[in-house]
RNA sequence: UCCGCGGUAGCUCAAUUGGCAGAGCAGCUGGCUGUUAACCAGCGGGUUGCAGGUUCGAGUCCUGCCCGCGGAGCCA
């Protein structure tokens, strides 16, 4: 009985005979020999059909197989340069599971939209296929980076009663006789009470915003890790998310060489990916930006295209801190020294990506934070466990989220967050 | 929400000044013993996003609507 194996292993098999269960991924032939390329999800194998070295019966059955086809194919392996991947499989009998009927991703182009429309199936393709690997591979870096540093993993809710950043958008839902519930935007501020129970924490989530953005860089849904350390200032929370950049892209560099071959990302700029990163200040940036003949107001947010241009001017990323508090969350703490300024960075990616990172230190003085929550006229009411945060030991502490789509869409080199992502929300698209 | 671009065969696209809607791929039929998105020959395939309007005649011009894409604002 042939053993049934993956074609991720084959290359441990050569001169026996296997069994592989998979697709039907194309297929070709010159008449008396037949080429079926069959992947089975962990790659993709050339089988060989010869006229007289394959059974008739055997042979024949190519003329029915469509893409897609599902299939048992069992030969033996075979190790052959003019093969893709360099082995091949000698059939010696198919056994056809469903015949698939009018596949519509044909090998040829289509368009992103329709693409979109089939992403159930597009998945099956090579090119998400390898995105979707390095995004597996990712989340695993990231959770051994924090896992490996004695961080807990505290699991943030996802329905939440009121904003934690009040100026954006909410996904809105009836919460029984509780009147409204809200998707969480980010799992920061239930990070912050676990930070005061462990230490070190982070929580690693979907998150949603309901921003009517229709840019490269915005889903609904998107996924975030927030890191939250006690006793951490913006110095200390600034090392930490330089070094773990660094591991991260590191992690994904030595696992996935073959994937980034295939979407044909030149790994070189990946590989300067490493500590010291450049830090700027808020006002720096804003110089940067005057020198490049962007007529920048001071105090602004910087925009898409601002962050571009600064990011463009390093081949790291770059960490850009103290920004004018105006702009900035409400629990941000501000810069003792000058009260202008909060203690806040954003980590921007090279090669004009853009922000990846926001973080802080927060605010951790009871009066200061509950004049904050006046100030941006949110509900006192609705924040009164988290003023608690600053009742009973209040210490200095700090986090920061990463977005996991950008950094991912970052290290891929891809122009759209959409693909990095199984099923991406947006905000003209819901389905599949 | 605002600005710009687009919607033609299953898919990707073409169609000159308003004048017979066309090609490649996919599908089907036939050929080919080493193909690499194979190739060669043939066949079938259309409510030109929707609703009006101008015109002898509209894919093409006008009005409204729908949908998508790119960008701005906001953000990870």
């Amino acid at each position: 009985m042939a053993p049934e194996v993956y074609i991720e292993n084959l290359s441990e098999y050569v001169g026996q005979e296997v069994k592989i269960h998979g697709w039907v991924y194309n297929k070709r032939s010159s008449g008396k020999i037949h080429f079926v390329l069959v992947r089975d999800g962990t790659g993709i194998l050339q089988c060989v059909m010869a006229k007289g070295a394959t059974p008739d019966e055997v042979f024949d059955k190519y003329d029915v197989l469509t893409q897609e086809t599902s299939l048992i194919v069992s030969g033996i392996v075979n190790e052959d340069k003019r093969a893709p991947g360099g082995y091949e499989l000698h059939v010696k009998d198919i056994q056809i599971i469903q015949i698939a009927q009018d596949y519509p991703i044909t090998p040829k182009e289509h368009g992103v939209d329709f693409l979109m429309d089939h992403r159930h199936l597009w998945l099956r393709s090579r090119r998400p296929h390898a995105i979707l690997r390095i995004r597996h591979r990712l989340v695993k870096a990231i959770r051994d980076f924090f896992d490996s540093k004695g961080f807990v993993l505290i699991d943030a809710p996802i329905l939440t009663p009121a904003a934690c950043e009040g100026t954006t958008t909410l996904f809105e839902t009836d919460y029984f006789d509780l009147g409204k519930a809200y998707l969480s935007q980010s799992g920061q501020l239930y990070v912050e009470a676990a930070a005061m129970a462990f230490g070190k924490v982070y929580c690693f989530g979907p998150t949603f915003r309901a921003e009517k953005s229709k840019t490269r860089r915005h889903l609904t849904e998107f996924w975030m890790v927030e890191p939250e350390v006690a006793f951490y200032e913006l110095e200390d929370i600034m090392n930490l998310a330089e070094e773990f950049v660094e591991y991260i892209v590191g992690r994904v560099l030595e696992s996935s060489r073959k994937e980034f071959e295939i979407l044909e990302r030149n790994i070189e700029p990946l590989e300067k990916i490493k500590r010291p990163f450049p830090r700027i200040t808020y006002n720096e940036a804003v110089e940067i930006l005057r020198k490049n003949g962007i007529d920048f107001q001071w105090g602004n947010d910087f925009g898409n295209t601002d962050e571009t241009v600064i990011s463009q001017q390093f081949d790291k990323p770059v960490i850009v801190h103290h920004y004018p508090a105006a702009v900035k969350a409400f629990y941000m703490k501000r810069d003792p020294n000058d009260e202008t300024y909060a203690l806040a960075f954003d980590m921007l990616a090279p090669e004009g990506y853009g922000e990846i990172i926001g973080g802080s230190q927060r605010e951790d003085d009871y009066d200061t934070l509950l004049k904050r929550i006046r100030e941006h006229n949110l509900p006192v009411e609705a924040f009164d466990w988290y003023l608690d945060l600053r009742k009973y030991g209040s210490v200095p502490h700090s986090g920061f989220g990463l977005g996991v789509e950008r950094t991912l869409a970052w290290i891929c080199g891809l122009d759209h967050v959409r693909e990095t992502i199984p099923f991406p929300r947006m905000i003209y698209r819901i389905k599949p």
